[in-house]
Parts: C-alpha cells; sequence; structure tokens
DNA sequence: GATGAATGAGATTTCATTCAT
DNA sequence: GATGAATGAAATCTCATTCAT
C-alpha cells in the first residue's frame, strides 16, 4: 500500500474510534427509548452501533454508564442561547410564544433527543439523579424561559395571566404530550395521533391564547 | 384451638385466599409503575403482596400475564357511567368540563389506578397490544366524552372553537402533565411539581377557557 | 403419600438444605486447593457439590464470598483446647513436641483444612486481609503455642535453644513444606515426595533435637 | 536529528528490542508471582515492561506459553557449577552447609527467580508439566547436592545422621518457608515475618547442626 | 516490528419458573 | 393450595487474542 493510502486508512480508523462513542450513543437512545433501560440488552446497542458487544465496553465502562452518559449527551444547555434571543426578540409576545415552541419542535421536539424526555419520565425511579439532573438542566430553566416570555406579555399589556406558574405548566404539558405520542402511544396505534405536529403546537399556541369561551369583543 | 376459632381462621384464609389475586395485582401495578416492567423482581410482587414467590404463579401463569392482567384490571369500562353524566347534566359547559375532569381526578387520577398511564406510556413499544387495548378502552371513549362536552359548549353557543381535535388535546395534555409528574419526576425532586392536583386541575381549564390574551369586553 | 412418609421426605430436604453451604464449602477448598481461586470456575464447584450454578449463588452472594466462606470455614481456632492440653501435659519435652505435632497432624494436617494454608500461600496477595486473618487466627496463636512448649524446655532445663524465635521457626517450616507437597508439587510428580507423613514428622523433629553433629556424649 | 544520534537511537533501539523478551519475562515473573497465573492480565505484563499488548503476543504465542517461559527462564541449570564447588571445598562439613545455603540466598533466594518457587507451588497442579520440568531440573539435583554434603559429613565422621534423606528435607523446607515469608504472607502482614533472612539461614543451619537438646559434651 | 481497536468465547451473576414437599 | 429450594436460560462484563494500520 502506498503511503498516502497508508495514510487515509490511518485516518479513517481514527475518524472510525472518535465516532466511536457517538454512534453507541445513538444506538443507545433510540433503544432505551423504545424499549426501556432494563428491556435494551447491551448486545443489542453494540449490534446497532455495528460493532461487538466487547467494543461497547471498550467505551463505557458498564451499561449503567452508557446510559448516564446517553442523558448527560442529549440534554444540552441551550438555555443560554434562547435566553440571548430573548433579549433580542422585538414582536409581540404571542408571536414571541409561537417562535420559542417552534424553534424548540425544530431544536429539540423533532431530532432524536426528544426521546430523552420519555426516557427520563421511564426511568426517572430507577435513575433518581439523573432525574434531579434533568430537573437542574432542562426543567428549570425551560420553565424559566418560558416565564419571561409570559411576564412580558403581562408587562406589556398584551397577556393577562391570573397565575404565571399554571400557565407555564399550560404550555409545556402540550409538549410533553406531543412527546408523549411520538415515542410511545403513537408510535404503536398510528390512529392514535395523527396530527401533523408543528400544526398542533400552532394550534395549541392559538388556543391558550384565544380560550375556549366566545368573547363578546370578537363579534 | 378451639372449633370456632378455627372455623373464624378458616374463613379468615378463605377471604384472603380469595383477596389474593387482588392483591398481587396491587401490589404489582406499585411496583411496576415504580421501577418499570422489567426492572421489578416477581419475588418482590409476591412479598409486597406478603405471598411467596411460588403462589404469585399459582395465580398468574407468568410475569408477562401479570402485567396484562394488572393493565387490564386498573382499565376500568366507566365510560358507560360517565356518558350516562353527560345526558342528565344542567349546568353551562364551563362548568361541565370543570365538573369532567375533577370527577376524573376523584376516580382515577388521584388512585392508583393513575398509575396505569406511566405504566403504559413506559412500556407501550414492549406491550403493542396492551398499548392498543388502551388505546381502545380508554383513549377513545375518553376523548370522545370531552369532545361531547366541548361540542355541547359550541352548540350552546358558550365556546368558539377553531378544531375541536386540538382543544380535546388541550384539555387531556394538563391531565397527562399531572399524572407524570406524580409517578415520575415529581416523585424524584419533589420541587419539580409542589402544586395542589386540584388547585391545578382548576386552573389549567380556567385558563383554557379564558385565554391569556387581553379581553377588551373584560372592561 | 402417607403422613409420616411426608414428614421424613420434609426432613430429609431440610437436612439437604442445611448441609447445602457445608457442601459447597468442601467443593469449593477442595478446588481452589487444587487450581486456585481464580482458575477455578463457579459452576465447577457447584457440580462437584451436586448442585446447579444457580444454588451456589443462593447460599453465597458471590465467588469471592464464597472464597472467604471457605478460608474462615476452615480456620478453626483450637488454641485454646491446645493450650489446656499444654497445661496438663506431665511428659518431658521431647515427647510434647511430638504429641503436639503429631495431634496437628491427626487434626488438621491429615484432613482437607490443610489445604487452607496452600490456598493462603497462593492467595495472600490478592486477599489480603484474609491473609491477616490468618496470620492473627492460626500464625500467632500456633507460633505461641510452639513456643511455650520450647520454653518450657529451656526451663526444665531440657533445652539449650540461642533464639526461641528461629527454632519456632524450624518446626513449623517442616510442616509447612509437609503441606507444600502433599497440595502441590507432591500431588503431581508422586515420586517428589514419597514419605509417609507420620515418619517424616518424627523423624524431623527427631533431627531438630539431636542435631546433626556428632555428639561426644553419646559415645 | 544529525546522522550520529541517529545511530545512537537506532542502536539504542535495537538494544530495546533484543531486550524485550526479557522485559516481558521481568515483568511476567514479578505479576504471576504476586497475582497468580490466572489473575494477571496480560495487557498487565505488557504495560510493566513497557510495551503494548500487541507486542506481548508477538514474542510469546499465548498467555500459557509466557508462563512457561518464565519458569524455564528462571530455572537456571547451575547445579553444574555448583557441584564443581562441592568437588573443590576443602573446610569442614558444617561449614559447607553454611556456605551452600549462602550460595543459594546470594545467587537465588534474594532475587526475583526466588518467586519461581512460590509459583511453581501455586500453579503446579495447572501445570503439571512444568511441575515435572522442575521437579526434575531443580528438586532432583538440589537434593542431590544437599545429600552429598551430609553425605561428606558423615564419611568424614562429622555428622552422625539416621536417615540422610529426613535430613535433606531438614535443610530444603526452612528455605522454603523462607521464600513462602517472602513472596506470600510476609509480603501482606510484614510483622508475620520481620527476621533477616541471612541471620535466618545461619540460624537454621547451626540449630540443625547442634541440636535443641541439651548436650553433655559441651559442659 | 509495534500498536491498540476490535472481537467473541467464556466467566459471573440474576431471576423467571418449576416442582417436591 | 402454598411454599421456597432448585434450576438454567439469559444477561452483563472480562480479557486473551487478532489484525489492520
Amino acid at each position: 500500500m502506498c503511503p498516502i493510502a497508508k495514510l487515509v486508512e490511518a485516518h479513517k480508523r481514527e475518524r472510525r474510534k472518535e465516532a466511536r462513542p457517538g454512534e453507541l450513543l445513538d444506538a443507545a437512545l433510540e433503544l432505551f427509548v423504545e424499549k426501556g433501560f432494563a428491556a435494551t440488552r447491551a448486545e443489542e446497542v453494540a449490534a446497532h452501533a455495528g460493532v461487538s458487544k466487547g467494543t461497547l465496553f471498550l467505551y463505557f465502562p458498564s451499561k449503567e454508564e452508557l446510559f448516564k452518559a446517553v442523558v448527560r449527551e442529549n440534554i444540552s444547555g441551550r438555555f443560554r442561547e434562547w435566553n440571548e434571543a430573548f433579549e433580542t426578540f422585538t414582536g409581540d409576545s404571542a408571536a414571541m410564544l409561537h417562535y420559542c415552541l417552534d424553534t424548540w419542535w425544530a431544536r429539540v421536539g423533532s431530532t432524536p433527543a426528544s426521546g430523552i424526555i420519555k426516557l427520563i419520565i421511564s426511568e426517572a425511579r430507577n435513575f433518581p439523579d439523573l432525574a434531579r439532573f434533568y430537573h437542574e438542566e432542562v426543567e428549570v430553566p425551560g420553565r424559566q424561559l418560558i416565564r419571561r416570555v409570559l411576564q412580558r406579555g403581562v408587562d406589556r399589556g398584551e397577556f393577562r395571566i391570573p397565575d404565571i406558574d399554571h400557565a407555564v405548566f399550560a404550555l409545556i404539558a402540550p409538549m410533553m404530550f406531543l412527546i408523549m405520542m411520538k415515542h410511545s402511544l403513537g408510535a404503536c396505534s398510528p390512529d392514535s395521533f395523527s396530527v401533523d405536529p408543528q400544526s398542533y403546537i400552532r394550534a395549541q399556541v392559538d388556543l391558550l391564547l384565544s380560550g375556549l369561551c366566545v368573547r363578546k369583543d370578537a363579534a
């Protein structure tokens, strides 16, 4: 083999080596979300990543550590970036809510990382430290961001909200429901949730903004 | 032991004997919800029910059958009764929504049976036939009931709803979220969800009824 | 089956249950001595005891705990009894030495428990806490007992010993050598050590008592 | 790099290269003695020798072959040389015994090669052919040498020995005991054997020469 | 020659399930 | 019917060995 070919080959191998943990984490996320931690066999994860059992344990010392790495890997601290977006947004607060949830869908909800939510829900009681980690890294900053948007609406005279905490939940709950449908029930009985996610998100926000009750001012 | 005492003992025993399967189902529900199906050991279930491992397999041919029985047992077809309530309800539709969800909380949400929802979410992909069963026995009639209430509101000129399907989800999602908090994340980090469930339900319905946006008619 | 037969059977089973740990410990001692801890498979131990793999782990939580139990079981604190024998012995000290080592052979050296010494020698560095345990429970009291016999001989004007510590080793070393031959080299090449143990012990003690050098007083 | 430096490097490298198998054997001896054959990982041996796992298998086709090489390497046929020393020794036989054992300590006992004895003891039953090899190459000629010294003493009227075979063991046993202490129990609990080896050897020989019993001729 | 990523046979350990009592 | 000792299939994890680089 000529020297250049050797270099290329070496490079390939190195690239594969560096890619391995990521490939394993992707495979593990998919299978853990699908079957749960306990019901997923380590060998299956390896096979999905195209390697042998032994290779998995070359990169992760145990199945449990693999699980923790999956969670850590897929919980990104993107909230700094989103908080910055909050500062610079200039439209009205209704548009801002739509923008927030659309962005969430584009960056999280529609990606495999969304599975992490179903995973955490399913395994929280078995991995309480991961649940706390998720709470601190995702729930707290996520709710804080929504709360700031709602508060902005109130401050600008656009929203009237008796209790902001409950309103935060009113926005989060439909997103969680969407994720559950995507990764759990909806994946089994397709007629259980046959809605386009983006229309769903838009509709949920609109409903919450306008309310169900007829408005005399709308007449 | 005197003959009467013996009779009493025998009677107790018989009552216990007949109660066995129920006790096993209760114990299984609790543990499956807490740890998931795969991570729950059959012996633990038996111990929780106060019987031996062998006894469990006397009543249920396998752990999987036990699981299915747990699901079937806790998915009650209460919808006939609730549909009858619908026919006789006389108040306005907002009150009716509140009534529906309050009743759901009293009869399902606040009972151990609520765990079945978290359980189904977690295990749906491993037990697709159970997911379908749940879909048919719970989701479909449940959504249908909510839809009838909403339609009644529209028909009576109380509600204005662009798309009733989405509105149904807007009512269900907060209830699902409540259950998830109760049985998963909230059970780990208590500050994750420290709201009184009944206030939460009331607030969610009110929010959805009135919407977030200020109403000129409120003046 | 008639009730009495039932009782007998039940009794048998119970006896077997109580006998299990002992049978497993015996099998484990034999195999650990023969092949070492690491090279002995847990399943082999179980098979030697006439049970299945699973049964072993019913009685010992891990292979390592089995090993520790083997050592503890076979290190008997018989030294109290032997110290009492020391108090009541009336013969001369040469006879007393013979008596001590003969007794040791009858009670330990010739029994399977002697294997524990080879086992400890082989595994000490992998199980330092067991080595310490052996040191405290066997070496220290064993040497102390020998030392008392030698000191008695000196006090009674029978022995002349420049350094008692070294003399203690001079008695212990041939016994250790005997054990090593029995359980290791001698078990492989039979012509490596084809001596009758009891003659060997007697000869070693006599040699040490009389010394090799010619004695003018013997003339 | 200048051409001379290159040459030096190349030379060093070559020396290293040729030294590899020896370094591996040294590392292997140390680790096998410390932890036993089965509990020593091939990678550890390689790491101790400063090479990679792959390199070990470049020089030795398997871990087992490495083990055999370790044993063969450390069982030197020094007995021809020692037998020659026997022919030329002119002092009395007591001095000759001291000389023999001192020499053994200097050439074997105090060197890493002494570990081979503990290793053979521990692994004999797993590698019977090695045990036989050790028996033929070390035990037989070693005992033969000791026997010749003792016989010389008897022939010269210096020693009176009822059974020379037993007397041979009486000299070997304390040396084996010393080695066991050095490599096993003494390495764990240091207070188990806190004697200077050379004093120990001298004392053991002296004890055996003079015996424990008081001698009237000493007056 | 040297490396170390990858492999997979084999070991330990768990646990659903059986069945003699 | 009830028990729990026993089983062995299946899972996790280790590590000697290979081989592409």
